[in-house]
DNA sequence: TCAAATATGATGCAATTGCATCGAAACAGG
DNA sequence: CCTGTTTCGATGCAATTGCATCATATTTGA
């Protein structure tokens, strides 16, 4: 581990501030165009395409924390909310009285699907219209090596 | 303004979900570390390093608004909290009674420099460790070509 | 010049999130 | 077996955010 207590680079540093803001103003608009569908959330979607593709529609509330990176006691009480929509269904985790399994209902398929409607044009018009396939890409490839972390070595050169 | 509706491609949805996860679990990981050493939230570095920023250290809330995007009311209600903190203050605009003039004070910049140490390092850790200069000035322009839309016809190729 | 439209910032109230902590179940290892 | 530790999920309460709307000031344009 070298260099622990040293100041970024400018080009750190840009991709770091950039990474934010562009994740703000691409989701505030996203977000924006669903909810004037009258749908929820992002956070929502998440969770339901979460279940829909895990097997059967059923996933622990410690998987859903795992993929979407909320806290806690934020999927706790999401869970809660979509539970009373009838989005979702807690069910008993056999063998083990700690845990539970977290089923998504028909309306819940339905709603992610109606979502999906408004939301993957979304990302189209936000994202595939102003990246090339190329450079779409590079920029997952990027992003996914940055969520592994300085242990991965994957390689990555330029095309 | 070609095909609106189609649904985005693999790579597209790619670069989408995980421009949304890095986000989240590096902006996590750092906001924990602040944390732990007692200094606040991110969105207060935000507002403390653009006002730093600003000739005389001077900015209207509505230029806040623009550079960290943030809505609205919620500029208006983080800087009544750093006010009261006295990290910053509200003057008149002169000549619009409509507007006003956030400035930093001496708290705030100090604050600001304080909070570098720790927040400095930890971009460096987190990004500068896992992507090399190459890749971190990559990342860079794809994620402002992706802020600045689909208009935007900066010349991007591979170096 | 005056009324309508627009721009800037604040705020009441509801919903969500953060923080700390709890309770119950499983696990570890003596 | 027990006992201390860890894991999983829930929850009370405070802080923040979202939504709708307000108040005031400025700009527009008829």
């Amino acid at each position: 581990m070298v260099q622990n207590k040293r100041d970024p680079s400018d080009a750190v540093t840009d991709a770091w501030v950039r990474l934010v803001l562009a994740e703000r103003k691409v989701v505030g608009e996203i977000e924006a165009e669903l909810k004037t569908v009258g749908f929820p959330n992002l956070s929502w979607y998440d969770v339901l395409l979460h279940l829909k593709r895990a097997p059967d529609g059923r996933s622990s509330p410690k998987d859903i924390e795992n993929a979407v990176l909320f806290e806690q006691y934020n999927i706790s009480r999401l869970l809660d909310r979509m539970e009373v929509e009838g989005l979702v269904r807690r069910i008993p985790f056999p063998g083990d009285k700690r845990r539970q399994l977290v089923e998504i209902t028909e309306e819940g398929r339905a709603l992610q699907r109606r979502m999906w409607g408004v939301y993957g044009p979304a990302i189209n018009r936000f994202i595939g219209e102003t990246l090339t396939e190329q450079e779409a890409r590079q920029l997952a490839a990027l992003l996914l090596k940055l969520m592994n972390g300085k242990d991965d070595r994957t390689k990555n050169d330029c095309s």
